[in-house]
DNA sequence: TCCTGTGAAGCGTTTCACAGCT
DNA sequence: AGCTGTGAAACGCTTCACAGGA
């Protein structure tokens, strides 16, 4: 699977373009400095890093439940999968909130993750295409850690419009600005196949939503404002093809 | 979502370490040139490089179904999403293909690429988990593009053992090393909930299994030689969000 | 003594810009 | 004239190594 995250255009190319993986390059003009809610410095924290800060949190999360009130760099980083000196970088960009000698405070640590991803807020989940996959996504029922609630299910199938998954029905693709407005959807998921996803795309940049993440193997036309990211089994599955043929010398029969 | 791709091991870690995104680097000990098939340079192409095949790949094959013999950088790069400087540089990591002055031949491009990719060989699925995603994964039934057929599935459930499920009777996890060794699976697709990840995935290791590609929000341990992408949709929404608040100018209500 | 926080070095990736072939 | 292929510069991310506070 591939993740995306366009930002530079290409030569001739007028539309934020959207590419997989380690692409992007959050280089020149990267918005101000801005604060939250608390103040926190929210700017310039690199791409991969946002990345990582989320697993921290889903690490810290279990810890706390598990009594652990203090942590440090190096516990952390091992059951989160890096080292620990990146972890303290990644850490310092929300500013200095560890102890030396000691850690950091698991709950404060939390707090702050969580302001500097906008998680302080609801985020209302829209998924298009009511196939398996968007069946499987509808079901989740309030996506992962909560903050995440499905509010609106779409697809073409006739047969689908109003028949509820996951206690929501399915609305028709032709009504995604509308619903997606009024219900202030903030993140659309795209589950359709390929042929469909960039118009479903465009309706719900017509309906007001923000960030799509996209599961169909397209690359999306969006306007400047919205945030693409991509998720593509078929990318993913080859490039774990190509590390078993490298290591298997590439000798193929 | 974040793809996962270890490779170094922080201080005093001694297992592989998964890590999201655009963690890993590749540095120093990448194995010594090797050869495919065709005695195409395989050696050295970036990690980044990689993903953007998988997806050129589709794009020229989009083009050819569509009667196109000849593609020039731009022309592919727009459609993939990137620029045509990135576009030529991946290319040239396949070797020298093109021609001045007028471009690649779209078939050429596309042999080389699956070559090097190691698509001319079949890589055989496993998914472990039917609940709601696995179920969406197994009805895919042969994965994206071919090349990658699903041979085995696997759950806990009593009630779902031995039921066929886009063609193919569920086994029991406890059979997951033999009958990945009978069939021959090299990559497995973990759907399950995050606490039974790491036994299963252990299990798939016993199997012979070389690739893994991880829905669970967990940090497998793996050994060295055994490759590992992981989705994570709980972190691609978090990073949309992310993005959405920062634009936002992070003033929450 | 222990662990955080961080300049600075090291690397990998991207972009530039142009030489060179058709 | 047009487009590829590629050194070299630019840039961002990671890692190192250590200063500095608890």
């Amino acid at each position: 699977m591939a993740v995306q995250r366009g930002r530079r255009n290409g030569a001739a190319v007028a539309r934020k373009l959207a590419t997989p993986d380690a692409d992007n390059a959050p280089t020149a003009e990267m918005p101000a400095v801005t604060e939250n809610d608390e103040g926190t410095r929210a700017r310039s924290i690199p791409e991969a890093a946002v990345a990582r800060l989320a697993v921290y949190l889903r690490v810290l999360s279990a810890m706390a439940e598990q009594g652990a009130t203090t942590v440090a760099s190096e516990e952390l980083a091992t059951a989160a999968g890096v080292n620990s000196a990146k972890l303290r970088k990644d850490l310092s960009y929300l500013g200095s909130y560890g102890t030396r000698g000691v850690g950091y405070e698991v709950s404060v640590l939390v707090g702050h993750i969580e302001r500097t991803l906008g998680l302080t807020r609801m985020h209302k989940v829209a998924v298009v295409g009511i196939g398996n996959l968007g069946h499987a996504l509808a079901n989740y029922g309030g996506f992962p850690g909560r903050g995440f609630p499905v509010e609106a299910l779409f697809d073409v199938d006739a047969d689908l419009i109003g028949v509820p998954v996951g206690g929501i029905p399915v609305s028709h693709l032709e009504d995604i600005p509308r619903v997606c407005r009024d219900r202030g959807i903030s993140i659309g998921v795209i589950a359709t196949p390929p042929t469909a996803a960039q118009s479903v795309c465009d309706r719900l940049v017509a309906g007001g939503v923000q960030c799509i993440l996209n599961f169909a193997p397209v690359v999306l036309q969006v306007p400047e404002h919205v945030e693409v990211r991509k998720v593509d089994l078929a990318v993913e599955l080859q490039i774990l093809s190509f590390y078993v043929a490298r290591r298997n010398g590439m000798v193929v029969g």
